[in-house]
DNA sequence: GTCATTTTTGAAACCGATTTCAAAAAGTCT
DNA sequence: AGACTTTTTGAAATCGGTTTCAAAAATGAC
């Protein structure tokens, strides 16, 4: 392996001045640092990231704890904070908690270990108060999840907003009899829709009935699941407010095998605005999330905690939009 | 930062000691080692993997270069890879290329700046005679992708035998004009599906129509920009294989528009069976990639190389699997 | 109890970079 | 030319671990 000792043995002169050299020190020569470079070029040099991980006590590395990459969501999330971490230099290490406390506890580790500069958690399966003990170790921030207490800088969607568009549309259609149909009871992201799903109903003055909510819905079956359930109820809902695209996608495909028109005898409205919704028949009204926006603040926010830049308490808020397709509103009915 | 030299004092022993225990090294008395973790725990210690990786010169890190994890295919490669490589204590570090040459050479360099102990490439952008120089700094090995001349380990599908069954579906359901519709035409998997498709048109003495060729196809959109130029040739073909389920559902998507009829009018095939293939109508048939085998086999093979076991030329193939669904047979008529 | 052998322990070297500090070299000004 | 700055350079310390090697302690044999 080619080190620094042979570079400066190469070029005749000290590896403190290799050293200057690489890291663009002032103070150097022309000549001598030309030298260098020849050396440096010669022999293949490049230098050993360990060594200067350990020295500088910098390694460069940013972890970002998501649930699942195959997650549409979350995949989308590490693909735009890995391309933006690039940009300021610093490697992504993606690490998959597949929902398990245990494997986010150790990835936490990796934060006591210095092997990440910082930790970007995008969800949390551990207590907030087991997961705080790692700040003492690096900076970490919040990316789409949040916690009220945490004095932590957050980046995120205004969820409640989202879920109040959402269930506001669908009652602007005429629906009264709404279902409530998500994944995570226990996230703040979930927590903060389900507010807004609340608010528009308490606006026009509709009640919720609890045989509609449904809190175990998270893929394609889990929908085709919940609507043969629906199906089967004496007094169904109308509309169906859903936690994401794929559960959408799963009602709508049990519907259709059900020969249940939608969105005419039920209507479905999904969130995050997947490649799905452009996909199905007929095409799912949503939510869009902006994804990257989050995904760029966030290595930003980051970055600048590394250098000891920013504030702790900072919070920022994204807008969510909705998108009106076809699983929303009948094609011969008015669209709002 | 609590150092090995913080326990060692803690404890009232030297830090040979202590390294001694953490590596549960032999020849430690077990008073002393008590004494050691009893510091450990106090102290809240935990070894620094910067200084660890400088002095093992190991890093237990692999690196996995993927084109992008959004792409269903190789985002569920690398997702398996993950867990693989953490039962054997190594982590991943996802790469993508964005298929871009410069990026891909950008994450080569990790191995040469030792970042990582090894590295899997599952595609490859840049001339294998630029990659191949790589060789020197660590093991590498291919997965997925393969290059005839190279003389390392591969973890492959035969995808000759892929294509060729898939085709072989679509002649057997008496389809003589098929249209081939794929991506990366320099791919080596490509070319080898190709390859199947040949040896499956030649078996049954067919030719095929070079307008029928379609080689830019990676997207649903593109699918659905296919499908329009089919729609309005003079001669259409009546089957289409494709490279990827997205493609295959663009087609759907497509025909769907425009009213013609899937099986019926045109055959449409898959490949990957990503979950789309299921929620489609008509669902999609399609050849399947087992592609967690795939991904055990690398890490295993890689994890070998890097501690110096295994053979440089070992090759490793895994069959694949046609799923027939309804987007290649007609209901009413008979199943082969 | 002595000597040989084995087990346990710690001082010091080492991994490959960066940084400090002081000395050497070069430049400036009477 | 000599005194005083400023720039350039290298020796040595440092980061936090692991490993080598020799010494110390414990054990066993007689």
């Amino acid at each position: 392996m080619v080190t620094i000792d042979d570079v400066a043995k190469r070029a005749g002169l000290s590896k403190s001045t290799v050293s200057r050299v690489i890291n663009d020190y002032p103070h150097v020569s022309i000549k001598k640092k030309e030298k260098v470079f020849e050396a440096m070029k010669e022999l293949g040099y490049v230098p050993n990231s360990s060594a200067r991980s350990l020295r500088n006590k910098k390694t460069q590395m940013i972890a970002v704890l998501v649930p699942r990459i195959m997650n549409p969501f979350f995949g989308q999330l590490a693909e735009s904070m890995e391309i933006q971490a690039a940009k300021h230099g610093y490697q992504l290490l993606i690490c998959q908690t597949m929902y398990s406390k245990e494997t986010e506890l150790k990835h936490l580790e990796l934060l006591k270990m210095r092997q990440v500069d910082g930790m970007i958690l995008t969800s949390i399966e551990n207590e907030w108060d087991v997961v705080k003990e790692y700040l003492s170790y690096g900076p970490m921030i919040l990316c789409n999840e949040f916690e009220e207490e945490a004095t932590i800088p957050t980046v995120k969607f205004d969820q409640i907003h989202g879920g109040y568009v959402a269930t506001k549309h669908l009652i602007r259609q005429g629906h009264k009899k709404i279902a409530y149909c998500t994944g995570g009871q226990k996230s703040n992201v979930g927590q903060h829709r389900r507010r807004g799903f609340n608010l528009a109903l308490q606006e026009y003055h509709l009640s919720f009935d609890e045989r509609y909510g449904f809190y175990d819905a998270f893929s394609i079956e889990d929908g085709i699941r919940i609507f043969k359930h629906i199906h089967q109820m004496p007094d169904p809902p109308t509309a169906v407010f859903t936690g994401s695209d794929e559960v959408a996608a799963g009602i709508i495909t049990g519907a259709k095998e059900y020969g249940v028109s939608v969105p005419e005898a039920l209507a479905v409205i999904g969130f995050d605005n997947q490649v799905i919704t452009k996909l199905m028949d007929p095409k799912i009204s949503t939510v869009e999330q902006p994804i990257p926006f989050l995904a760029k603040r966030a290595v930003e926010v980051m970055v600048d905690r590394i250098s000891h830049k920013g504030n702790d308490q900072e919070v920022y808020e994204y807008p969510l939009e909705l998108i009106i397709r076809e699983s929303t509103v009948s094609p011969i009915r008015a669209v709002e």
